[in-house]
DNA sequence: CTTATAACTTACCGTATGGTAGGTGTCAAA
DNA sequence: TTTGACACCTACCATACGGTAAGTTATAAG
């Protein structure tokens, strides 16, 4: 679907800077998926940091765009919520490199966003912090407390579309099927148990 | 309190892994740490490859050694796994690298995993699916239903450990301190829940 | 027909990397 | 007093890395 070249790069960026990080790949491995040489890519990007920042912008952009999506269908901000998470779920368990990606960068950003104060995942942070205190019972829960719920969810759904691959080398392919099946309702119950744990 | 060199080695290469990943981390470097050469540190373990996977295998070890601990306190199944989660989730929150070293692990394993069969995490799933299964409610839960319950925890005890300095950078150290304190109960609400789920 | 610009290329460079070869010093056993 | 193992060292090497410099080619505007 990616039509310029410039698209083609970011594509190939996120699936192998996803797959190996940042340090694990070179740009010259980029460059060789699309047939080109290095220089190409320099020539699109200026250095390598430069476009792992785009990469991880593109992906920060898809996300907040993700969200209106669920807008229309809730008046309940609860409802909202819970399908605004789902559908990241969705995303993740779709094979998709972006939540593999955002791990390696709440890994990899440790050292930096010490000092750092802004980054990219701010106001995705932000927004499910609104979304939650928009919910009846969370109105007057701490920023603490709200993210807290919201980290529960987070956590188990990036975890299980990080290790869907691995635990299907461990387990062989039939045991993680029934694994992805028994999952979402699972995840459906926490949800329901986190935001009500407040009352 | 690492006595041998060997030992002290671990403990750095465990440390720096965790912060920067393999590719992130040279061996020269680990070595520099202790005021040595590389070629001491090849001279101890041969390759940076067996290296890594000595620091993996003696994190499995020590996962390992938690269990015993919790078990003379607990007669009901649920109660001891629940102390035992909790237990690595203090591991985690203590700023140890373990935790994070092992999200890392799965995020690279992925390619090699799907062809290997075999992994050191393996052995640490399996008690756990057998933890889960003596409890009364999930004697006739499937593999696959006990590991999506027992990976919802984890997955939120690890994204906790994970983003607690990358939090810490974005909203402030005392924002940080509150999120902290609650994260425990809801995360210990979080399990009720989940056990509870089966009935 | 000329000029400019974008999208590449080949050629090259300095540096860092993992690893090899062959030492040197220390210490304990024979 | 010799021998050998151990824990290191310096010296070296091939490769891969990110990046620069200077082209080449195609396309489109003046």
């Amino acid at each position: 679907m990616a039509t310029t070249t410039r698209e083609q790069f970011l594509d190939t960026a996120e699936a192998l800077f996803a797959a190996r990080g940042f340090y694990g790949t070179s740009i010259a491995a980029i460059a060789d998926e699309l047939g080109l040489t290095k220089q190409a890519l320099l020539h699109h990007f200026g250095s390598k940091e430069k476009l792992y920042g785009d990469v991880l912008r593109r992906i920060s952009d898809q996300f907040e765009a993700l969200r209106p999506e669920t807008e229309a269908a809730a008046e309940e901000p609860a409802v909202h919520l819970k399908a605004y998470l789902m559908q990241i779920f969705q995303t993740a368990s779709n094979g998709s490199n972006q939540t593999r990606l955002l791990m390696r960068e709440l890994l990899d950003n440790n050292e930096r966003a010490e000092t750092a104060g802004e980054w990219f995942l701010k106001p995705f942070l932000n927004n499910l912090v609104t979304m939650v205190t928009a919910i009846p019972n969370w109105q007057d829960a701490s920023k603490a407390e709200a993210l807290a719920m919201v980290y529960q969810i987070l956590g188990a759904i990036n975890y299980f579309g990080i290790s869907a691959p691995t635990l299907t080398g461990i387990f062989g392919k039939t045991a993680h099927a029934r694994f992805e099946q028994a999952f979402p309702p699972q995840l459906e119950r926490l949800f329901e148990a986190a935001i009500s744990a407040r009352q």
